[in-house]
Formats: structure tokens, C-alpha cells, sequence
DNA sequence: ACTTTTCTTGCAATCGTGTGCAATAGCATT
DNA sequence: AATGCTATTGCACACGATTGCAAGAAAAGT
């Protein structure tokens, strides 16, 4: 690999004209420095940014950790994330903390290593599993803004949506259209998940709608969301609705329902939440809520930036909040008269 | 940030000692490393990987550029090479080239500036848009492995999926059941997309199945895919069944065809190509080909490592090829009688 | 007691850039 | 001609870690 050194000798000075020469310093000769940058680039010179990150104390690089890519909720924060990044000069050190326990401590202790200048946190379903890593790294100074549904992070910068506020809005649409009998399906529940439910839950009770158990299903795995279909429709009194609380679970439902006959949104009305590109590829088109994961990542990498760029660090931690909308599609249609 | 100096000067020790005993060496004495270890722990010292890169040369880190994160089946792809890449002991530095043309260049530059060990590039839709600078990093000295359906890359590492026996197993299926009017719907096509083309072709013609023009659809847009659908719904005699070459294209037809009142696979059968999660959220599950994605990411790594951890590097260029098969679901059926 | 070996430690150079400071030369000012 | 100013360049150190080499002490051998 070809160094300054190396064009220097070319250019018979030292590496520090020609330093200077390509960093377009006004303390070399025009002439001169015109005559480097002319031998370098012919000579493919790259600087050497591992070299010039120890210099200057700086990676210009954001460590980002997400749980997993291949849940379709995380490619399109990362992508908008990266985005954003880039077009504020950053690069993108991306890190998968996976299912397993340790391995979020391990991304957040490598890219302590590797001295990114900002660490954007993505908590998986288990919750902030790496809670006294975290501590430690924001108590080092570190930028560090945590996303997603933790407990007990009032001290750290975090970024949220409102689920509550979605999970209403779904009930209150379910209600308008005349559901009475609504049922609830999902995976093993967290945070995030808990206020989805509690909106939901909400606007059900202002309402007068009860929610018996019977219609309250979890599920762990796929399969498991079939036999859940399965028990819903063969309660003497089915429901007429069914909130699947991930836009994926919710197509899932759609391919049970499918299976058994029953269509939607005639004979079964079905809503998801976070809107994915996926809710536009099921047919009927999924009725979600959304809107919310592009101002998350705005506010989740501005947050960030600021934390980086700012002088006085110990501003008091800041909590923004993402209010998501609903989204209306083809999936929700009035019950059915009961004959 | 604490270095190791900080700690030498607590310990009472000289910088190389310490960096002796946190390196375990068995040039240090057994008690003073015990004692810098736990100093070192104590005082939370984490090493700094920049000037551990500089002066070791290496980085311990593969690039990986990649077109977008937002198309589902990038994902899928990165999730692989991630986890190949972290069992490897290497770290991955994400870049998004997006569709703008010179992005593919500028993640390259960047990556290479950042001195990692190597680069696996995905070339976009658009085909290798950076070919000179992917043969100048070639040409000194970069491991670089390709991945991707572009011409003219003979001198290069490659890694391929064999997309024309993939689209050939397709349409034997497809005629297998019965189906002699088959139409092909799709975005604009690339290479990779050809090769499915040309294999699907072949099969046709192989069983003497003739293929109009009108049943031959490209769309640029969603909007178009259904433009596309309802044209070919409106022929005298239209397609019994559909082939839309990639998954996501699949799933908007058999949207398309919902809002026509046209239900798959009875009244249409379809098939896609990939086999993303995708292919099972929407209903019916789709027919498609796949198995491919995860030889070619564990290929795709392999290849590089070798080449990283080769001494010899001017082994003859390496193409490799991954075969993918017929995954058989519930979107197809034979073809209705004619009336 | 003297030499040789073994352990343990520190010195100093290195990786490639960036930059404060000093040095030199050229030119203008008086 | 002496002085001051400016433009240009190189020296040398710093960033934080690794490592070959030498040095010193302790132990062992004769």
C-alpha cells in the first residue's frame, strides 16, 4: 500500500508538503502542491484512514446495533439510518446482536474497541440485555441514544414510538367499523409489544367492548400461530376481528385464514402494526399503523449528531417520542350480520 | 479514552509490559500480569483497535456493499454474511451503494481508505457500474469477491447463483401441470434476471410451448405491475398462469389479481423466484425457486477468507456457482378446462 | 568467585498522518 | 546594507499499540 512517504519521495519533499498538498493547505506553493496532487492521484494514493483516525481521535463512524436483519422491521431502520449517516459524513459499522445473551455486549464492547465517535442501540424483544454495558459505556462519555421499549433508562438519550397511541387508534378504527368480538394474536409479548396492548386495550374498554381471555391468543412460533387461528374459529362465538400486533404475524393470519376457508377482509377483518413493505405485498393490502419508523430514524441519528458535535456533553438526557398513524388498506371490512 | 500508558503508570511498569500481560505473554512475570489484568478490568481499559489496525496492518474487517437493505431479499443476504463473517472473527463494514451511479465508487474508495482486509461487493441492477475501480483494487492487491450477474468479469473472484436452471425448473413445472399459455411479468431486467429468462425460455421450447409477445410484460413500477396484470387479464385468451421473476414481484401480482376478482392458484397459478420470507406471508405460499441465498453467502465469504488468508494470492480467479431448486408451495395449480 | 543461563523488564523503533515550530530564502522597507 | 516581513518547507513529535533487542538481576553451573 503507497504512503505519503512514498509520494514524497517522488515529489523530492518531505510528507509533510505533501500532507499539506492534499488536505489543499494555502501553506504550500500553489505550484507545488498542484504537482503532488497530480503525482498522487496517478499514483493511486489512498489516504490512510486508520492512520488519520488515530491522529485525530475521531473515526467519523456511528456503530449501529440491531437485533437481527432478517425480522423485515430492522432493513428498513437500517436503511434509513445509513442514509441519514452518510449524508452527514458518517459511516455505518453495523453490528447484529442476534437472539443470543452476550452477543449485544459483545457488539457494544467492539465497537467501544474500535472507537466509533456514536453508538446507536437497537434493544431486541428480550429488552436491554446489556444494561451494565450500556451504563458504563454512557458513564465513559460515550454518544449513546438507545431505541425501543426498555425500563429504566431515564438517564440515557432514547427514541420511541408511541404505541399506545397506535394501538388506540386500531381499536377505535375496529370499533367505528362495528367489531364487538375482537381477538388478539402475537408472539410472546415485550415492551414495545405491552404498549401496543395497552392502547389497544384502552380504547376498547371506553368503548364497552370486552375482551374476553378466549380471545386473547399467544403464540410462539409460526405453527403455533395456526393452531391459534384454528382455536379462534372454532370458539362457538368466533371473532370478527383479529389484531395481529406485527404487520408479519398479521400475514401469517391471512395465510391461516386462507388455509381455512375464511377470507379476508368478508368474513374476517385483520390489522397489523408498523406498516413494513410487506403490509403493500399481502393481498388484501394490510390496514396498519405506521408512519412512525421514518421519524425514528431522523430523530434516533439526529439525537446522535448532536450528542457527537456538541461541546457540553452533560445536557440532561433527552426522551423524543414518535407518534404513529393509521394507516387504512383493504384488510377491515364491517362484520358480518349474524344470521 | 484510557490507554495503556494510564495503566503502566498505576501498575508502575512501563507501557510494554502491560501490553505484554493483557496479551497474556508468557515473557511477563506470572504475578504482575495478574496484577495488571485485574488493574486493567478494574479501570475498564478497553484496547484501542485503531492503533492496534495501524501498527498490525490489518483490520480484522470485511466490507460488504450491498445496492439497499430495503429490497427484501438483500437482507437475507446480509444476515448470512454477518454471521459467517462474525464466526470468522471479522467484523462487517456495511455500504450502501443505492441506485445513484457513483455510490458503488465511493463505497469502494471509502472501504478501501479504511483499510479493510477485504470487500465483497453485490452488484445492483444496474451491473457493475464501478468496473474500473473494482479492477484497480484487483489489481493491487485487494481481495475482492463478486457477487452478481455481470459480463466480463473472468479476471475476477465471482460467486453466482445458476439462475438459468432455476427458471428452467420453473417452467417444467409449470407445464408438468398442464399450463401452455404462461406469461412472464416483470421489472426491468439485468443480467441475473436474463439468465432466469433464457432457463425459462429454454424449457418452453423444449416442450414446444410457444411464447407471444403479449404475454411478455415489463413493468418499471408497482403501479405498472398492475397496469401489466390487468392487461393480460383482457387478452381473448389470457395466461393460465404467471411467472413475475423475483418473489416481491409475485406477491403484488397476486394483489393485482385479488383486486380483480381473480383467486390463486384456482382461477391462476404463479410462481416467483428466491424463495424470501416473503414467499410464506402471503397467501397462497408461493412456488418458487430457492435454497440458493445461503450456499451463495457461505461461498461468497469462503472465497474471501481464502483469498485473505492465502499467502499466495495469484491463484487463477475462482467461479463458482451455486444451483438453486423448485420449492413447491400453494400457488400453483393445473390449468382450469376451457369453457 | 566467576561464568553462563534464565527471567523479567524497559528502551526505542514502527505503523501512516497531521501539525506546531523553527529555519530558510526571497522580497520589501528604511 | 541592515532589518523586518512573508511565503514555503522540513523537522520532529504525537496518536496508542506491538515487538526486537539489550540490559539487568537472579539463579545455576563449574
Amino acid at each position: 500500500m503507497i504512503t505519503l512517504e512514498d509520494i514524497a519521495r517522488q515529489a523530492g519533499v518531505s510528507h509533510s508538503t505533501v500532507s499539506r498538498a492534499l488536505a489543499d493547505s494555502p501553506l504550500v506553493n500553489a505550484e507545488t502542491k498542484k504537482r503532488i496532487q497530480i503525482l498522487a492521484s496517478e499514483a493511486g494514493y489512498q489516504v490512510n484512514q486508520v492512520a488519520r483516525n488515530l491522529k485525530a481521535r475521531s473515526t467519523k463512524t456511528i456503530g449501529l446495533v440491531v437485533p437481527e436483519v432478517s425480522n423485515p422491521y430492522y432493513p428498513k431502520l437500517v436503511q434509513l439510518i445509513a442514509d441519514l449517516a452518510r449524508e452527514a459524513g458518517y459511516s455505518l459499522q453495523l453490528q447484529l446482536s442476534g437472539t443470543d445473551q452476550d452477543a449485544e455486549s459483545a457488539c457494544l464492547e467492539s465497537l467501544r474497541a474500535q472507537r466509533v465517535d456514536g453508538i446507536l442501540l437497537v434493544s431486541g424483544e428480550s429488552g436491554l440485555v446489556a444494561r451494565e454495558h450500556v451504563n458504563a459505556l454512557a458513564a465513559s462519555g460515550v454518544p449513546l441514544v438507545l431505541m425501543g421499549w426498555v425500563e429504566s433508562t431515564e438517564h440515557l438519550d432514547t427514541v420511541t414510538g408511541d404505541d399506545a397511541k397506535g394501538g388506540y387508534a386500531l381499536a377505535q378504527h375496529l370499533i367505528r367499523l362495528g367489531h364487538r368480538r375482537i381477538a388478539i394474536l402475537g408472539k410472546r409479548p415485550h415492551r414495545g409489544i405491552y404498549d401496543r396492548l395497552q392502547g389497544f386495550k384502552a380504547a376498547l374498554d371506553e368503548a364497552g367492548v370486552t375482551l374476553p381471555g378466549a380471545l386473547q391468543v399467544m403464540a410462539k412460533t409460526d405453527a403455533e400461530v395456526g393452531r391459534g387461528v384454528a382455536q379462534l374459529l372454532a370458539l362457538p362465538e368466533p371473532p370478527t376481528a383479529i389484531f395481529a400486533y406485527q404487520d408479519s404475524l398479521a400475514a401469517l393470519v391471512i395465510g391461516y385464514l386462507a388455509d381455512a376457508g375464511i377470507s379476508v377482509p368478508q368474513q374476517m377483518t385483520v390489522v397489523g402494526f408498523d406498516n413494513l413493505d410487506l403490509a403493500t405485498y399481502i393481498s388484501p393490502r394490510l390496514t396498519t399503523i405506521g408512519g412512525h419508523i421514518e421519524p425514528l430514524a431522523t430523530q434516533f441519528v439526529g439525537l446522535l449528531l448532536e450528542r457527537i458535535q456538541k461541546a457540553a456533553p452533560d445536557t440532561a438526557p433527552q426522551h423524543r417520542v414518535v407518534t404513529p398513524q393509521l394507516v387504512v388498506r383493504k384488510s377491515c371490512a364491517p362484520p358480518r350480520e349474524k344470521k
